[in-house]
DNA sequence: GTCTATAGGCCGATAGAC
DNA sequence: GTCTATCGGCCTATAGAC
């Protein structure tokens, strides 16, 4: 999480458990594996918590803009595993594994797909209900997960950063993408 | 470019160039600098191409949507080059440099802050004219910036690829951009 | 200027004591 | 279940032949 896959050695992870690496691969077979776990659990968080505001009967901008908020607000929450999350394209796009790992790399990136749809489905609804402009909903998410991704980059909580500069961070975020994609008023 | 900077061997570099890791030691004298050096690199071209962009006598609106096109159009046509500088920040994060190449960072860091600043002043400056909502630039400016480098995460060329698709996705990035700060008309 | 050869070190993974 | 010890391999960087 801090300093990336590869870079990361298992007796770094040890070391953070208080422990030798003894113990870190009586639990995991190899370094993947405990990536791929990490990373599934990320994901499985995001899934959870975002996919309710995602489905629910409100309008497509009030949807968006909970989505985008609340897409923040976990970045900020659990930055380092967000960043992980990150890293996990990164990993994909190397292409560096082997063929078994290969199918869980694939659970995974369908999860990712999941993740993505969620904001394709609301902008997909809202261009056609007419709250949002003509946009191609594909890309629309791309920029979207952009703004709100980037935030892994650039954001670094402070020490005496206070509960309402996260709550304005947010709202300014949320505001950012709901005005990118609503129609003209 | 392809595997990160920790995944990547001098040996595979060396492979690239169809020479062995002898000559670039003899023209780098170590790993780092060479990824300081191409980061430079790619670092001035895209200040070179973006600047006359963001300081031109233009109004707010039409430099920001030139900026965003060209810096999508960069991003496509310098797929590699992008995904580089975004891996500087990682560098830069890891905090796994040693005392003298800290100087270069630093400068590469600075560069960094350059780029972003053309963002934040044409978005400060819109503001103060009216022609963008109120928003904070600096906030601003890193939306914005994710949205355009988080292409170098999901863009990939297709090898049957038009020009007119490229535009396609420029020009739908740059009026995401766009609509995202403008005032309300 | 480019190569081969190799030093020296770190890392992923395993074996086996306790 | 956790440890120590270690293997084998790869990687950065250097030395020296050509």
């Amino acid at each position: 999480m801090a300093h990336g896959y590869a870079a990361t050695s298992i007796d770094t992870v040890a070391d953070a458990l208080g422990a030798t690496k003894g113990r870190v691969y009586y639990y995991y077979r190899s370094k993947t594996d405990l990536f791929f776990d990490i990373h599934r659990q990320a994901m499985t968080m995001n899934l959870s918590v975002m996919r309710p505001l995602a489905t629910s009967a409100r309008p497509p901008r009030d949807r968006l803009v909970s989505m985008a908020r609340t897409h923040a607000m976990l970045v900020m929450d659990h930055l380092p595993t967000q960043r992980v999350l990150n890293q996990g394209v990164e990993l994909h796009l190397s292409g560096r594994t082997t063929a078994p790992q290969r199918d869980v790399l694939a659970e995974l990136m369908a999860m990712r797909s999941q993740f993505e749809r969620l904001y394709v489905d609301v902008l997909a609804e809202g261009v056609a209900s007419g709250d949002f402009r003509a946009l191609d909903p594909r890309l629309g998410a791309k920029s979207v997960l952009g703004a709100l991704n980037w935030m892994t980059v650039w954001y670094s909580p402070r020490p005496d950063e206070s509960a309402e500069t996260r709550d304005r961070i947010a709202d300014e975020l949320a505001t950012f993408v709901l005005h990118a994609v609503r129609a003209a008023p």
